[in-house]
DNA sequence: GTGGTCTAGACCACC
DNA sequence: GTGGTCTAGACCACG
């Protein structure tokens, strides 16, 4: 279910928030449903437990999950996306790197929107 | 000319990697150019020279800028970009983060797409 | 296991590339072997450790070296070689050179042979 | 008859020794033959004076060519080859280095003799 | 514990 | 003047 990589530069705690994500938008996981224990998912992905517990911690202060206490975590049943300036900025400057880097390695315009095309297609999967 | 921001959490070497970048692509450095010296350099930008010298390597390491013994850095004369298939993967995997990220606070494809236009537009100013 | 001249005029973390590659290529070290820590390594061969890990970095660029984050860095499991225009013009400008120096001291054509027999038997004490 | 490439990360003042020599060998340039001066030779390959003077003051020291005083600089008449032990080991050491690097881009013990072989042949053009 | 980044300041080779 | 290397010592993110 969700695929970690110990060698990518990429933090394993960040991998487990977005491999969730990604399971959520894609309808794998449904708003309510249980995720695994912090101990199982840290079993299950080879990785600390204290690595999943902070990753749980963060996906809930984004709201994107919520623990009731004694029962386990879930998905959050009501989240609502928040649009503020800030992340906006971010996410543009991200994209602003990254679409550099495509044309650094010789991607055209084109090129990299048939690429983000493949991406949506492959997010909407399960929907 | 380059902005770097000692507060980011992103690495003023890398800021540095990707500010050059950016102003060869929009034509403000054109091939051939003098950068400023690893001193001058360190200097306006309030850093320590080793972490300019360290942008400039990792720079000269990809063949976008050369050094020319003794006399100083300059852009490269004829830059190839090569795409080989690491730096692509690793190229999808990054927008396919943003783009969850961006569904996550409610952005619509269309908006997206908005988003990446005008960066497009943003690079090409000078060209 | 790497011995490291500080006298000479190579650089100290190249001596410890070239060092590493040679226990690699001679089976002392092998295929997901953990190697020393910076601070470790950087004590042993009383160096400082950013001397090290610009070493580490430089062979985990080339691949040859694998960092597994907070474990430590490991001999890759499954390193290729790639043969790419560039290198083979430098090694053979190069070897080029050095054949220059041998004949210039005196040796001749079959003397190199021996030579290099030698320095290939040696590489293949433990494989 | 010399080429400086001054994007090489090889000293441009090493790049002159080299050159010479290899005409020297090639037979180009034969014993006693007059060299350019070195405000020639410097304007002849776009190079700083001190540069070539450099280069001439180590070819002397190493009795590879002589300068008169108020004639000029001459390919040496009676150059003895000598091969003492240090130069010998140091040969070596390089040599393994290249075998070592040749081998990790992949190189099989074959091409390099083949490589060489190329290299004495290239050598010989004009003996 | 691990490696990654940064600073301050030094020395060197090269041009 | 240029960049390249090294040291000493600090702080941080990650697991």
């Amino acid at each position: 279910m969700i695929n970690v990589d110990s060698r990518s530069s990429k933090p394993i705690y960040e991998q487990i928030i977005d491999g969730i994500k990604e399971n959520i938008l894609k309808g794998i996981l449904l708003p309510g449903d249980k995720l695994p224990s912090v101990r199982e998912l840290s079993s299950m992905i080879m990785a600390n437990p204290n690595t999943v517990s902070k990753a749980y911690q963060e996906l809930e202060r984004q709201k994107v999950i919520e623990t009731l206490r004694g029962k386990g975590t879930f998905v959050a049943l009501n989240f609502k996306p928040k649009l503020d300036e800030d992340s906006l900025k971010n996410l543009k400057a991200q994209m602003k790197k990254i679409i550099i880097e495509a044309l650094y390695v010789g991607m055209t315009k084109e090129e990299m929107f048939d690429m983000i095309d493949k991406i949506f297609k492959d997010l909407e999967v399960e929907k």
